[in-house]
RNA sequence: CGCGAAGUAGAGCAGCGGUAGCUCGUCGGGCUCAUAACCCGAAGGUCGGAGGUUCGAACCCUCCCUUCGCAACCA
């Protein structure tokens, strides 16, 4: 959420949400205009309609027997015995799954963006001047494109979402994906009346950062969108991150197998430098990737204390003691190949790190950044200073000898102080409250951590006096990483057993896994305020308790569980789409409340009778919503 | 046979037709201003598997395996 980026020296712009009134009005007035300028299919397609239930069914909610195979719980798209793809016409004896009523085909109009027409710009656009896009982008834009493009529905019939702003449209809202990248130009409406500024001249480069599973979103509907609209800038690059795992397993908040950034910081305070160098230095970008414990101690241990914080530490320290604490001065005359070598390697790095940030390769150019470092010790050990400054003391003061070894030992320091100022502009992108740290023992502003300085050498005036180093990072011990490992699985097993119901919420469940998505990237939350109902409303839900006494994986579906709910008097068969937050070994035994006279619903083959209830917190975390205390299933709740 | 990406030393990655490389780790030696760097040396890889093209393949082609994503499911 946004206190802990905020804390991990992440900020934003703006922070927003798709309910805001602003992107209603934005997403609604995008569609108008796309509409006005016929830019629209009106698709009259005849759908097969339930109307005991008064619902239009998609194919799957319509059953029947399989003509190939003979199966009689074959689906209107598909039969599971033999994997023939069905439609529903051919279903022998369909019948619609909510009510059993056979279903009659009834007209629906919606919205479809021909997305066809786009076809030749967007391969022009993207396959011949977007060559340098990622492997996984370009990749899967190209199958995309190659396979030919489709009309797309940009309207569907629910209850829930941005109305479809046309008059004759009851009962139609806008496609999530349709409403939620407009979300971006609506966030920016929401920042500033300058918005136009971002999204409509040809200077800007918009970039999305995203997971790779939303390439298409944005890489071929919203541009296609965009470029059907008129007047707005299409992404410059969208480069895709592939995923990262924890030790091993996938990250899930809900069962708890996560790194907590408020945890994280009660654990290594003022440390988060070190997290947000591990995990750039280790970011997906090309594929899957896992951050370990073992490999936070290691880069942090190896590479930021030994190799970064050991030079800015042993040049602070030499320049304590060999030049009385200031920025010695620089003798031409005597510098050497070393010397001018070192010194043009600042921007030489600086331009290599700058070209690597503008073709997001981030690991990458933290890597230069490090290697920096990493050539400012080899520096210091090839001219060896603190020699010099030993020749100094055993000669006689004053002595030519004992002039020309103070003017070497400056030169090298006044490098490596240059060499400093240049890491912690360098490194400020990726660690700012370690170039912070270090701007302090250099005594210098803010602005001076500007990238502008990025690889100019003389960045600290000569005589200047500089602190007493401080050390930038701390070693990390193993019993602190075996603390870290135990504690996720430990937690892992809390989450588990715990019973606690969370009773200060109530929300039911409603997102879906897609605006669950545009959640994450639009940073927007579902509309946590739904309008006033009046009691009888509420009246109609039957609700009750039970406990959950088997609970299995449904085969083919990643998220669904079959539940057998004993509600006392009955036992209960619900399908829940909770197998992502939790096992079904472990939600065995638990009390839940159930909503017991919702609409029947079959779901791959598995008739669904209620629902469970459930709470979500912000980090999209599940909790189960039950009785405080154990209570006989069958109990009313109201 | 739905589509895409990925599979290279213990870890993380680069190489994408010409004697297998980088960072870290491991082992031995040197050096020491430093939270120990740096230097010298060593071990460690049948480049996911099997075929094929080629004088030559990690790299090109074919098939297969594994992982992740898309799609489907997600009241």
């Amino acid at each position: 959420n946004k206190e802990s980026f905020s804390e991990m020296g992440i900020s934003f712009d703006i922070y927003s949400r798709t309910s805001n009134p602003i992107h209603h009005e934005t997403a609604a007035g995008f569609f108008t205009k796309m509409y006005n300028e016929g830019l629209f299919e009106e698709k009259e397609t005849e759908q097969f309609f339930d109307e005991e239930k008064q619902i239009f069914l998609a194919d799957r909610y319509i059953t029947g027997t399989c003509p190939v195979c003979g199966n009689p719980n074959a689906y209107g798209d598909q039969c599971e015995r033999c994997g023939s793809s069905l439609s529903p016409d051919q279903l022998i004896n369909p019948k619609s799954m909510l009510s059993d009523a056979v279903p009659v085909k009834k007209k629906t109009t919606h919205w479809y963006f021909p997305l066809q027409v786009y076809e030749p710009f967007l391969k022009e656009w993207i396959l011949v001047q977007h060559q340098e896009w990622k492997n996984n982008v370009y990749g899967q834009c190209k199958s995309w494109l190659d396979k030919g493009l489709q009309p797309r529905a940009m309207t569907r019939d629910s209850t829930w979402g941005i109305k479809v702003p046309l008059e004759n449209a009851k009962g139609k809202v806008l496609y999530v994906w349709f409403d939620a990248p407009i979300g971006y130009i609506s966030a920016t409406k929401e920042l500033t009346e300058r918005w136009k500024d971002y999204w409509c001249k040809p200077d800007t480069k918009l970039v999305h950062f995203i997971g790779k599973d939303n390439i298409v979103f944005h890489c071929i509907i919203f541009p296609a969108m965009l470029k059907a609209h008129g007047g707005f800038v299409l992404p410059e690059n969208v480069p895709a991150n592939e995923f990262l795992n924890i030790e091993g397993e996938k990250v899930s908040t809900s069962r708890n197998w996560a790194v907590w950034i408020n945890e994280y910081l009660k654990d290594f305070p003022d440390q988060q430098d070190v997290l947000r160098y591990v995990i750039c230095a280790n970011a997906p970008e090309t594929k899957d990737n896992d951050f370990t414990w073992k490999d936070f101690q290691d880069r942090t241990n190896n590479e930021l204390v030994a190799i970064f914080g050991n030079f800015v530490n042993r040049t602070f320290v030499l320049m304590h003691k060999l030049c009385k604490g200031k920025v010695p001065p620089l003798h031409p005359e005597l510098l050497d190949g070393v010397d001018n070598g070192i010194m043009e390697e600042f921007q030489t790095t600086a331009a290599k790190v700058g070209d690597l940030l503008e073709e997001f390769r981030f690991r990458d150019a933290l890597f230069e950044v490090i290697d920096l470092a990493r050539k400012g010790n080899k520096y210091l050990q090839l001219k060896e200073p603190w020699k010099k400054a030993s020749l100094v003391e055993q000669s006689e003061p004053g002595s030519e000898n004992v002039l020309t070894a103070q003017k070497q030992i400056d030169n090298t320091l006044h490098a490596c102080l240059q060499l400093c100022a240049n890491l912690a502009v360098l490194i400020n992108p990726f660690l700012p409250y370690t170039a912070k740290k270090l701007g302090h023992m250099m005594k210098v502003v803010d602005k001076m951590l500007d990238w502008e300085n990025a690889g100019k050498t003389k960045l600290l005036s000569v005589g200047y006096s500089l602190r007493e180093p401080v050390l930038l990072f701390r070693k990390i011990e193993e019993e602190e990483i075996l603390m870290q490992v135990q504690k996720l699985r430990l937690g892992l097993k809390e989450s588990n057993k715990d019973t606690n119901p969370v009773e200060n919420s109530s929300v039911q469940r409603t997102n879906t896994k897609q605006n669950s998505k545009i959640m994450d990237e639009n940073q927007s939350e579902i509309q946590d305020q739904k309008p006033v109902i009046v009691y009888d409303d509420f009246a109609k839900l039957d609700l009750k308790t039970g406990t959950i006494i088997s609970a299995e994986k449904i085969e083919k579906a990643d998220k669904l569980l079959k539940l057998e709910i004993d509600l006392g008097k009955e036992i209960r068969t619900i399908v829940s789409g909770i197998a992502l937050h939790f096992k079904s070994e472990e939600i065995v035994g638990r009390q839940v409340v159930v909503v017991a006279n919702l609409v029947p619903r079959k779901m791959r083959g598995i008739e669904s009778n209620g629902m469970i209830l459930m709470a979500e917190d912000k980090e999209g975390k599940l909790y189960f919503v039950g009785p405080s205390e154990s209570i006989s299933n069958g109990s009313i709740v109201s």
